[in-house]
DNA sequence: AGACTATACATAAGGAAGTTATGTATTAAA
DNA sequence: TTTAATACATAACTTCCTTATGTATAGTCT
């Protein structure tokens, strides 16, 4: 059985705010840990959100404004869904577009050649 | 005159010493301050390394192996050439690839589309 | 029933990799 | 002669993650 390598985890730095915003963007509410698995999912497990990183990471982000929750119970189980409030909205683009944009010029900065396209 | 708004400074974060293995393998050796500069130059001033994150990060790969230095005198004033060693120019291959790899798959993650895509 | 795994939250200690600040020194420009 | 640019270096600090730990419920396996 084939298991996928992770990239190595300090690239994931900086991304993650991003990586969650976007996520609620797109798929309405959604809870900690239903946001690892929907990550690591969509990655094929080559990227895996820990739970010590994700945590502080929504309270963080609840406590500026970006986020709003909502408790619910499965039976005595508590899950804590969470919501872009609308300055989230706006903020979610920004780190998208920014994030984006890095890439494109990460992108270039990798893509050039010795002594060519750089005159 | 128009000041070109910097990437917020934690995107960065781990993508350093793929950019300088990249930036030497492409163009043969430089100096510390050279690097600082043709990254400006070639990102319009959107990513600039600092001093305190690249020597540090120049003597760690020397440490390791990946780079080799020459001392250049100018008058009385020192330069420090970095230069790929064998093992450098492996890594370097390995680190962008990895990079190119991740930003893909980040694109990937911030492409989503509401419910569509996803069937 | 008991053990193990998955679900679901939370937080604290520690490390890695930056920023900011500071320092030294030469050279060129105003 | 003072300021800016060149060129190196390092220490204190911050940020953001990993690793470890803790609590608790629910499901599965034997």
């Amino acid at each position: 059985m084939y298991i996928c390598p992770m990239y190595s985890s300090e690239l994931i730095k900086g991304t993650l705010k991003t990586i969650v915003l976007n996520l609620l963007k797109e798929q309405g509410r959604m809870y900690g840990y239903e946001i690892t698995q929907r990550v690591k999912e969509l990655t094929n497990g080559k990227i895996q959100i820990t739970e010590g990183a994700l945590y502080p990471t929504l309270h963080s982000l609840e406590k500026s404004g970006e986020l709003e929750t909502e408790k619910e119970y499965l039976g005595k189980r508590v899950r804590k869904y969470y919501a872009l409030t609308e300055q989230g909205q706006t903020t979610a683009s920004q780190k998208v577009n920014e994030l984006t944009e890095f890439m494109d010029t990460m992108k270039f900065l990798l893509d050039l050649k010795p002594d060519v396209g750089n005159a």
